[in-house]
DNA sequence: CTTTAACACGCAAACGTTTGCGTCACAAGT
DNA sequence: ACTTGTGACGCAAACGTTTGCGTGTTAAAG
């Protein structure tokens, strides 16, 4: 608080010089191992707490490492999440957490606000449209991309094969029998949005048949988008007799709005979702995503470069990228026509 | 990265000093104004970003504010998350974030690394038994304990009335006739398990019943607990026709293991739940938390003491703490026996 | 023409560490 | 007795800001 116990007052205490103190903490052989103890002893008694914010101007180097994503509340963000907090905590970082909401201000302030804090790293998952400035700061840091990737960001990505991992999930209810298959999905302003939807088409097309576009809807992916978009599916016109949910949010919502409507899975309808709903009752069939193994293999790529960065200047990474597989995860919410 | 800009390189720049730059981006009046343009177009060109490190160490105060929780990955916590990191961003702090998972060690290690960086201000919902030390530690900063309650820690608290939230749930059992019901509760370390416990137990007494011992099951309050404790209970011995989960990870546990089993809700079992589950299917009869509302309480809170604190010294707010109710609501998992 | 005052800016210290180098005392080697 | 060595510690600078105070210039007031 306001009168912290530092260096010098330990040093007052002892009658030794600030620089013993410091190296007496730091276990340096070149201080006397009586002298040490005694530091430690004073230093303990005194409650002293080291001021890392002094360390890190003093040695250029912080502790701390920016998480930039849309959101939380949702398991698939809070995964990736936790995966990145326990990876930082175990090498000696903290985890300074920026919730975007999708709102390229609020991003920028974010990303601005950890550079300021001159975080060692970043991880983000960037909104639609990013703006200029951001760009400009988020390629003078240590960054990689998660999930989402920005062309006009040169940096790193750790993701999944989207576009796959839809097309598995759309073959799938082709190969029921299914044809009027709805899609709700992110607007394609998202490099997900753009895969996604791709994959869904790619299973039609392959399968000689033709993309059933009065079907599919995108918007922001939100629960409540999908949930409104899955109603006026299912009032307006011919009903679709299968939906992809083409995002995790967009599941929830999704699954929400049927309950809500008393839509019967998957007697009435069948259901393919995005990222694991072990809650979900019965069963969904789903599209599995290795989400922690995502987060620490991008939070074990991140610390390894900031550790090169360290002694010599930046090399740029810029191309790297890491590529994860999704696996349709079979359950009970779809049947075949 | 390497070489920032700083003051400094501005400074040298155009010919002025180091301090008539900080005030200029300050935005001095005692610094004329076409001085102020002139450093500002210079800072944007070099694209200067501020060192809040220097400044805290400066000025004395940071612009972070911990949040050290057992989990993120449900729900639950990640709404607290988000509330919270909504109010540090509008008000100018960054929230950092501690994942225990409940080890007091972990606990303190993300206490310690806190204070090191001098934080503004901690929140907490913290492990069953945390080390002295950190109890020592905490005492020494701005702290505010959110949901779950510590004896041994003087300071306010932020959370729900649990004994009361419980008791609705199982009263409302008790009055659709059920007798044998079962209890899914964390282990009464946790002041929550205590006080829901508790409420448990009053909805029995209360009724002039006696309260059915063999249908509690305590344990760590996570979804894989409830998973094994409810299969137990269904297995072995006679079956209960009702339960109560008495915590979110909880029913989220006893939720997927009834799936598993076939256990068909209501039709075989009664279920209240803690927490809302929207997802859901059919409906679940659950506790509804305010806990967004709690988060943003706290957080408002939080801000104001680390605002108080700033000019005086550290006043004592010991004893304060803030109660909000919960409201049960009715859904479709439970039934009439 | 001098006194004052307003204005615009510079100096330097301080925040708490870390670290290269210097210093001092004492013991051992010639 | 004189060098050499070495173990144990102190000095001071640096990291990038902020800020109280001092200083020089210019214009208005007497």
């Amino acid at each position: 608080m306001s009168g912290a116990v530092t260096l010098k007052h330990i040093a007052e205490r002892l009658n030794l010089s600030i620089s013993t103190i410091g190296r007496a903490l730091a276990d340096d052989p070149q201080i006397s191992l009586a002298t040490r103890e005694r530091v430690k002893a004073v230093a303990g008694e005194l409650g002293y707490v080291a001021h890392s914010g002094a360390r890190a101007m003093r040695s250029g180097r912080s502790t701390l490492i920016g998480l930039i994503i849309p959101d939380i509340q949702n398991e698939f963000y809070g995964t990736l999440a936790k995966a990145l907090a326990e990876i930082c905590a175990n090498a000696g970082f903290q985890l300074v957490l920026g919730i975007t909401e999708d709102d390229p201000e609020s991003e920028e302030r974010q990303v601005r606000g950890l550079l300021e804090a001159r975080a060692s790293g970043l991880v983000i998952t960037a909104s639609p449209r990013p703006t200029r400035e951001t760009l400009s700061l988020l390629s003078r840091s240590t960054c990689v991309q998660l999930i989402r990737r920005t062309g006009q960001l040169e940096v790193p990505w750790f993701g999944i094969d989207e576009e796959a991992a839809i097309h598995s999930g759309t073959a799938h209810l082709i190969e029921l029998g299914h044809r009027r298959i709805g899609y709700l999905g992110a607007s394609t302003t998202l490099s997900t949005g753009r895969s996604r939807l791709a994959g869904f088409e790619r299973a039609f097309t392959e399968a000689g048949l033709e993309v059933p576009r009065e079907f599919v809807r995108l918007g922001r992916p939100r629960a409540a988008f999908a949930a409104e978009a899955f109603e006026s599916l299912w009032t307006d016109g011919e009903r679709p007799t299968a939906i992809v949910a083409a995002g995790a949010r967009l599941t929830v919502g999704l699954l929400q709005a049927a309950t809500r409507l008393g839509v019967a899975i998957p007697a009435d309808l069948s259901v393919v979702g995005y990222g694991d709903a072990p809650w979900w009752n019965p069963n969904l069939t789903t599209i599995s995503l290795p989400v922690r193994d995502i987060a620490l293999a991008c939070g074990e790529f991140l610390l390894r470069r900031i550790r090169e960065t360290e002694p010599s200047s930046a090399r740029s990474a810029a191309g790297q990228s890491v590529t994860f597989a999704s696996a349709l995860t079979p359950g009970a919410s779809t049947r075949r026509v």
